[in-house]
RNA sequence: GCGGGAGUAGCUCAGUUGGCUAGAGCAUCAGCCUUCCAAGCUGAGGGUCGCGGGUUCGAGUCCCGUCUCCCGCUCCA
């Protein structure tokens, strides 16, 4: 399938399906902000619910936050935001391309793209953090910023919860929320946005740990991304280089996916050092160090971080699943979107194969027992029976549950695998726990 | 912000040199049919043709303006 292909049929299952609808359509729609239908609030739970698993439940060494997105302006003068995220920038009169106005070429009146000595014209600024105002006067002393990333709010309470939690470094603070950008090139779907979502981890570590640390958590991330089964050969890892390196950052490693418009980042590891616990302290004049007190060492934490964009990782997901495939004895191909289980907005379908012989009852019952099983679970009696196993393929739900002529005597039900297309019997009474053994493989 | 492309139903589109009440397929909904993989039948809902102005007896169609989206340009999750 070619490719630019590919994102305009995620682009179009997502509206139809009711996956992902662009923010405020009514109205023409707003440029690079987009809106999660059903099927995508679900899908988009599942990948945060099974992240906070792993990082926080699942580790003794982690602790949770929410920190708010609205911050102290001071926190984004030490993060280094203010100066690094305002650029001011000049265009090229020949080209039209932009560039920081401090560029030696620039500076020396060349283009570093046409090459021709061109007029710059006024240098603009261009500053990526969204202003707001806090309260409800608009002067300039309560300007403030939507946080252009979620990290600082763990920065920021790193002592609260070393107190709070008695957690002894090496440990880390993860926190699941929203961020937002004036990205000049924002695009792609819901890959660059202007308001996004970060999962990230912070973990503090002895500086001289830090290497070891890195690696530790650079295996871990992908180890994670293989276990939602996306496909091994689109994942990669990319090390930045000194001149793509963050200004917080002394080594980084992307995680890749290959997108349909091709290799790009959707997480990123890096070795932040103690930049930033080091300029809060510096900034706010508060002790950011670390006492050790098994050996009263004092010492400010390297941080070894992980972010993980949530919304890159649904579009990952949504494009690795995304399939067509040939039915024998059929003209149209079906689409499938081959969901891993755990991902999956719902888990089960329940269809009564015919409208009558009390079979819509016995399905009724049998789709309420699956929800009281915390089982999401979709009744559907509309259309042929084939029909609505197509619609659930294109859902991505895992199992689809029919009751025939068959349930009411022997007791049991069939239930077809969405990859396989197989079908099983199954007792009716013993569907639950069928779907459960394997949502927990 | 700059350059290019595009706006007609949920989707894909048709709509003649300006001319009847703006159509089709798919999708959706209701009913019928149907005992396992989208294809049958009957019916229904859904459009101020992106928006505003102009020309005209008459504008989806022509003119002007405007908005929005998409694609490309020193950004990063």
């Amino acid at each position: 399938m070619a490719s630019t292909d590919l994102m305009d049929k995620l682009v179009s299952l997502s509206k139809r399906r009711g996956y992902v609808f662009q923010s405020s359509e009514i109205y023409g729609g707003t440029g690079s902000v987009w809106d999660y239908g059903p099927l995508g609030v679900e899908l988009k739970r599942n990948i945060r619910d099974l992240w906070w698993r792993e990082m926080v439940h699942m580790r003794d060494d982690v602790e949770g936050l929410d920190a708010a997105i609205l911050m102290h302006p001071r926190t984004w003068e030490a993060s280094g935001h203010v100066e690094g995220f305002t650029d001011p920038l000049v265009e090229c009169s020949n080209c039209h391309r932009r560039f920081r106005a401090d560029l030696p070429e620039v500076e020396g009146g060349q283009c570093p793209s046409c090459g021709t000595r061109a007029a710059f014209g006024e240098a603009r600024q261009f500053n990526l953090m969204f202003r707001t105002f806090m309260g409800p006067a608009e002067d300039s002393a309560s300007t403030i910023y939507l946080r252009p990333e979620t990290a600082q709010g763990i920065f920021v309470n790193f002592q609260n919860v070393v107190t709070a939690s008695r957690q002894k470094v090496p440990f880390g603070i993860a926190q699941i929320g929203k961020a937002f950008r004036n990205e000049i090139t924002p695009g792609n779907f819901i890959f660059r946005t202007r308001e996004f979502e970060q999962a990230e981890m912070q973990f503090f570590v002895e500086p001289g740990t830090d290497e070891a640390w890195f690696e530790h958590w650079k295996a871990a991330r992908m180890a994670f991304h293989r276990g939602l089964g996306l496909n091994p050969d689109k994942l990669r890892f990319h090390e930045h280089g000194p001149d793509e390196l963050a200004h917080y950052a002394k080594r980084a490693y992307d995680i890749e996916y290959e997108f349909p418009f091709g290799w790009k980042e959707f997480e990123g590891i890096h070795n932040r050092t103690d930049f930033d616990l080091s300029r809060h302290q510096e900034y706010s004049g508060k002790r950011m160090e670390y006492i050790d007190p098994a050996t009263n060492k004092r010492f400010i934490p390297w941080v070894i971080e992980t972010s993980m964009g949530v919304d890159r990782t649904l579009l990952v997901v949504l494009a690795d699943a995304y399939r067509e495939e040939a039915v024998a004895g059929e003209t149209e191909e079906r689409v499938v979107l081959g969901l891993h289980p755990a991902l999956a907005p719902l888990k089960a379908a329940v269809f009564p194969l015919v409208k009558k012989d009390g079979l819509p009852e016995i399905a009724t019952r049998l789709h309420q027992e699956l929800r009281r099983a915390a089982i999401p679970s979709f009744y559907d009696a509309a259309g042929s029976i084939g029909r609505r196993y197509r619609r659930q393929d294109e859902a991505g739900t895992p199992w689809c549950v029919t009751v025939d002529g068959e349930t009411a005597e022997a007791g049991t039900v069939t239930i077809r695998d969405r990859d396989s297309l197989a079908q099983e019997r199954v007792p009716l009474e013993g569907v639950a726990q069928w779907i459960r053994d394997r949502l927990a493989r």
